[in-house]
RNA sequence: UGGUGGAUGGUGUAAUGGUAACACAGAAGAUUUUGGUUCUUUUAUUCAGGGUUCGAGUCCUUGUCCGCCAACCA
C-alpha cells in the first residue's frame, strides 16, 4: 500500500477540457466550483459513446472536487419513455458513477414557459403561423439569406395572447410555433429565427397531459444548465453551431452563464453508434434486443461480459479531443482482456471434442487433479478436477500429419494435459468418412503435474475434460456485428453490411466445477477466451457468452 | 461555392517555440504446465507550399482534404 504513494506520480497531460477547467479555477471563475451534467434523452439505451461522455463528465468533476447532475432531456414526449429512464440510471451506476442530483428538463417546463414570456415581452420572440414547408423556404440556404416570416412583426401583446392560447390548447398541432426573433440572414442557419416552442398533444412520461406545448432542445438545454448553475456543459461536436443560440438565450434572459464546450464523439470500428440505427437493429430483429451481446450498448457489453473497470479504462485510453475519430475495437478488446486476465478464474472447457482413450489407465478409475484458479492471483486458490481413462481434447489439438512447429498431438507426439499427465499419441481411429473420431494414447505414470519425475519436456500443454464428468454447456460465440470497418464511409445502407455469422451457438464440454457458476460470472476457458454466464441459463442448461477470445498467435501462424 | 470545426505512424492520444512521446494494432525474439500472461526489439522528414525565428508539429500565409450546419429531433 505504502509503495503506491511512493511511486513517481507520472504527470499525465491534461485534455483540453481539463485545461479549460484549470484555467477557470485559476481565475476563480465560479468560486472554485465545478458542476457538470450528463444529459441523455430517455429515448433509447446508453451505448459506449455515452460511456465516453459519462466518464468525461463525472470524471472531470470528480477530479476537481465537483459533482455531476444526471438530467434527462425529456422535451419531446413522443419518443421518450420511463423504460429508458430506468435503464439509463442503471447503466450509469453500473459504470461506477453517482450523480448529485437527478433532474428532468420537464421539471423546468414552468420556468421555461416564463422564460418564453420574457422573450416575447422583450420583443425577441413571436408566434408564427407558417407551415413547416413555408418555414423551410423562409430559412434560405447556406449561401442565400432567409426571408422574414409575415408574422414576424406582431406586437409583444399580440404574441403573448397567442402564446397563452397555444398553451391553453386552442390551436391544433402544427398550426403555430413560437420563434425566437434573431436574424433571418444570420450566417449560422441555427440563428435564423429558430422555433423554440411547438404544439404537441402528446402524453409526457412525467408531466402527463399538463402541457400541449413543449420547448425545443435549444430553448431547454442551456436554460436547464443555467437553472442548475452548471459550470461546464460538455457536449459533442455537432452542437457547435448551437452554441451561438445557447449563449443568445442566456444573454437575453439574463440568467446564470453556463458555458458549452464540445468534444468529438466516439466512433468504433465494425459497429454503429447512433440510437436511430441501434433502434433499427432491435426493431427489425437483427439482434435480440438492446442488450444483445453484439450491441455496443452498455447493457449489451455488460451481458457480453465486459466489466465497468474495462470500459472506464477504455474511455481513459481513447482520450478527449476535437477531431473526428474511429477507434479500433481491438483497443476495447485489449482492455477487457487486461482486466479479466487478472480477475477471471480459469476453467477447462472443450469446445469441439475429440475423444482420447488412455489405454494404460485403469478402467473406471477416477483420479483427482488440482489446478490453480488463476495463475495471476496467488490467493486465487485451487480446485479439483476429475481425470479418467477417457477424456476430451480439442479437435484441432490433433493432426494426422503435423506441420513443423505444431506442438500438439500427432502420431508419436507427446503433450502435457494441463494439471495432469504427459501423454503420448499412439494411434487414431477414423470413421468411414475418413474423420478422426478417437485417439489412443498412453499416459506417463510418473509425470503427474506437481510431482513429475519423468524428466520429459514437452512443448505443448492442452486443456481437457474427463468424458464421464463432462458437463455439456451452450456456448454463444460472437463476432463483429458488421463486416466493414468504417460504416460511415461504407456504400449503401448500413444494414447491407451486417455480418450474417455474428453469432454461432455450439455445445461445449466443461469440467464439473463450472456447474456452480452464478449468472454474470466470468471465466477464462483456458486457451480459448473469456466467457460469462448468460441470464438465459437454467439450473441444468448453462449458457455462456464468449466475451472475447484469447490472443491467438498460433492461429495466425497456422493461417499462413 | 455561406458559416463553422478539424488535419501528428495502420488506429488513437501527447509534446503549450527547444531531442516528435505513450498506448493499441502489426512484425521479430525470450520466458511460460494456457501458442495466454510477462519481457525485449521494431514501425513518422507532424496534409502540401511559402514565410517569421538561432530553432516551428506548435506562430503567420496560401492551398488541399475531411467533418458539421438549411428537423415543429436531441
Amino acid at each position: 500500500m505504502s509503495e503506491i504513494s511512493k511511486e513517481p506520480t507520472e504527470e499525465k497531460s491534461l485534455n483540453f477540457i481539463e485545461q479549460i477547467i484549470e484555467e477557470d479555477l485559476r481565475n476563480n471563475k465560479h468560486g472554485g466550483r465545478v458542476l457538470t451534467r450528463f444529459p441523455p434523452e430517455p429515448n433509447g439505451y446508453l451505448h459506449i459513446g455515452h460511456a465516453k461522455s459519462i466518464c468525461l463528465n463525472f470524471g472531470v468533476a470528480q477530479k476537481y472536487g465537483g459533482g455531476t447532475n444526471l438530467r434527462f432531456d425529456d422535451t419531446n414526449p413522443v419518443t421518450e419513455d420511463t423504460e429508458y429512464v430506468d435503464s439509463i440510471k442503471n447503466d450509469v451506476q453500473w459504470l461506477g458513477f453517482q450523480w448529485v442530483n437527478e433532474f428532468y428538463a420537464s421539471d423546468y417546463f414552468d420556468s421555461l414557459y416564463e422564460y418564453a414570456l420574457v422573450l416575447i415581452r422583450k420583443g425577441l420572440a413571436y408566434v408564427d403561423e407558417s407551415t413547416s414547408e413555408q418555414m423551410a423556404a423562409q430559412k434560405g440556404t447556406p449561401t442565400e439569406p432567409g426571408t422574414n416570416s409575415p408574422y414576424r412583426d406582431r406586437t409583444p401583446e399580440e404574441n403573448e395572447a397567442l402564446f397563452v392560447r397555444m398553451k391553453n390548447g386552442e390551436f391544433a398541432e402544427g398550426t403555430r410555433t413560437l420563434r425566437a426573433k434573431i436574424d433571418m440572414a444570420a450566417p449560422n442557419m441555427i440563428m435564423r429565427d429558430p422555433v423554440i416552442y411547438r404544439i404537441k398533444f402528446a402524453h409526457h412520461h412525467r408531466t402527463g397531459d399538463k402541457w400541449c406545448i413543449y420547448p425545443m432542445y435549444d430553448f431547454a438545454h442551456g436554460q436547464s444548465d443555467s437553472i442548475e448553475k452548471i459550470t461546464h456543459s460538455i457536449c459533442t461536436l455537432e452542437f457547435i453551431p448551437h452554441r451561438d443560440l445557447y449563449d443568445w438565450c442566456i444573454e437575453k434572459l439574463e440568467i446564470f452563464p453556463s458555458k458549452q464546450y464540445e468534444f468529438a464523439r466516439l466512433n468504433l470500428t465494425y459497429t454503429v453508434m447512433s440510437k436511430r440505427k441501434l433502434l433499427q437493429l432491435v426493431n427489425e430483429q437483427h439482434v435480440t434486443g438492446w442488450d444483445d451481446p453484439r450491441m455496443p450498448t452498455i447493457s449489451g457489453l455488460r451481458r457480453r461480459g465486459y466489466t465497468p473497470e474495462s470500459i472506464r479504462e477504455f474511455c481513459d485510453r481513447i482520450g478527449v479531443a476535437r477531431r473526428d475519430n474511429l477507434i479500433d475495437v481491438s483497443l476495447l478488446e485489449f482492455c477487457i482482456r487486461e482486466h479479466l486476465n487478472k480477475v477471471a478464474e480459469r476453467r477447462m472447457v472443450v469446445l469441439d471434442p475429440l475423444k482420447v482413450i488412455l489405454t494404460n489407465f485403469p478402467e473406471g478409475q477416477v483420479e483427482i487433479c488440482h489446478s490453480e484458479n488463476n495463475p495471476e492471483d496467488p490467493n486465487g486458490g485451487i480446485r479439483d478436477i476429475p481425470f479418467g481413462r477417457e477424456i476430451y481434447v480439442e479437435r484441432d489439438d490433433f493432426m494426422e500429419v503435423a506441420p513443423k512447429k505444431y506442438f500438439r498431438l500427432a502420431p508419436g507426439q507427446m503433450v502435457r494435459l494441463k494439471s495432469a499427465y504427459i501423454i503420448k499419441c499412439d494411434d487414431f481411429v477414423k470413421d468411414e468418412a475418413g474423420n478422426v473420431i478417437e485417439l489412443h494414447c498412453t499416459y506417463i505414470e510418473n509425470s503427474k503435474s506437481g510431482s513429475d519425475t519423468s524428466g520429459i519436456n514437452v512443448k505443448g500443454t492442452l486443456h481437457w475434460v474427463s468424458v464421464k464428468e463432462a458437463l455439456p454447456i451452450e456456448i454463444r460465440e460472437y463476432d463483429r456485428l458488421f463486416t466493414v470497418e468504417d460504416l460511415s464511409t461504407a456504400e449503401g445502407d448500413f444494414k447491407e453490411h451486417i455480418n450474417p455469422n455474428s453469432l454461432q451457438v455450439i455445445t461445449g464440454y466443461a469440467e464439473p466445477a463450472l456447474k456452480e457458476a452464478a449468472v454474470g460470472a466470468k471465466f477464462q476457458f483456458m486457451r480459448k477466451g473469456y466467457f460469462c454466464l448468460d441470464p438465459d441459463s437454467t439450473a441444468d442448461h448453462l449458457v455462456f457468452n464468449r466475451t472475447v477470445g484469447l490472443k491467438d498467435t498460433w492461429g495466425k501462424v497456422a493461417a499462413k
